[in-house]
DNA sequence: CACATACTTGCATGCCCGTGCAAACATACG
DNA sequence: CGTATGTTTGCACGGGCATGCAAGTATGTG
């Protein structure tokens, strides 16, 4: 019995499936962030992000450059001002692509409901 | 200044962004046997998931055990053996919801490319 | 230059969690 | 029953990471 031969390549939902992001994701603090600062709409700082949770503006700073760093966000630094802003369409896109790959996958006939 | 104060309470997308879930996710082991399991299209045991991976059977339990809890995956116990499953359709509007809801917070205009 | 603002970084702490092994539990088979 | 198979659970270990504080860096202001 070889069930998982054809499992053992890679294939697309591998290359979307990316643990790093949804680590950085799974971050409640982290959450938080992105949840704010996608709600704002627009570029915020890092001190104006800080009073979203109640952590230090360190920790704060540190999370945003975590999210930076997973394609979450970007930053733009203007003086000393370093504004931070969600990139909507590459998000957007990356869970688009995630959820038609699963679709693909679901078995369409003689199969109990999943 | 209030630039947050729309930030602060919640939204839809509070309800989406589900750190369990990413964190489950952000599991390189798990997100394997997810994928392993959604190529393979049909139910598979512990014992065969196993294969998938080099980490004792055990882990690989307990890692299913977590995917079940966040809802990715169901169990399903026939007689000594426990068939794990992808809940395709579960996931796949998940990720789709928190693709649109995303979107839906992108400025349409006066924005720079996101 | 001195000082304030905005942010980053080093360091120490504590906790969570992935891991493997062994034992326990559950179920099927003679 | 006793044994084999499939899975879960208890336990201990180790590493990673979120956190806060303090110090350092960068930039603007007077």
């Amino acid at each position: 019995m070889k069930p998982l031969e054809a499992s053992q390549c890679c294939g697309p939902i591998d290359e979307l499936l990316d643990a790093d992001l949804f680590k950085a994701l799974g971050e409640p603090t982290r959450l938080k962030l992105l949840s704010c600062l996608a709600k704002c709409g627009r570029p915020c700082s890092v001190t104006e992000l800080a009073e979203c949770c109640a952590v230090d503006f360190s920790v704060v700073s540190r999370h945003l450059n975590v999210l930076e760093k997973v394609g979450v966000l970007t930053a733009t630094k203007e003086g000393r001002t370093v504004f931070y802003a969600v990139k909507y369409r590459h998000l957007s896109n990356a869970f688009h692509a995630i959820a038609s790959e699963i679709e693909s996958y679901r078995p369409k006939r003689r199969s109990a409901k999943t």
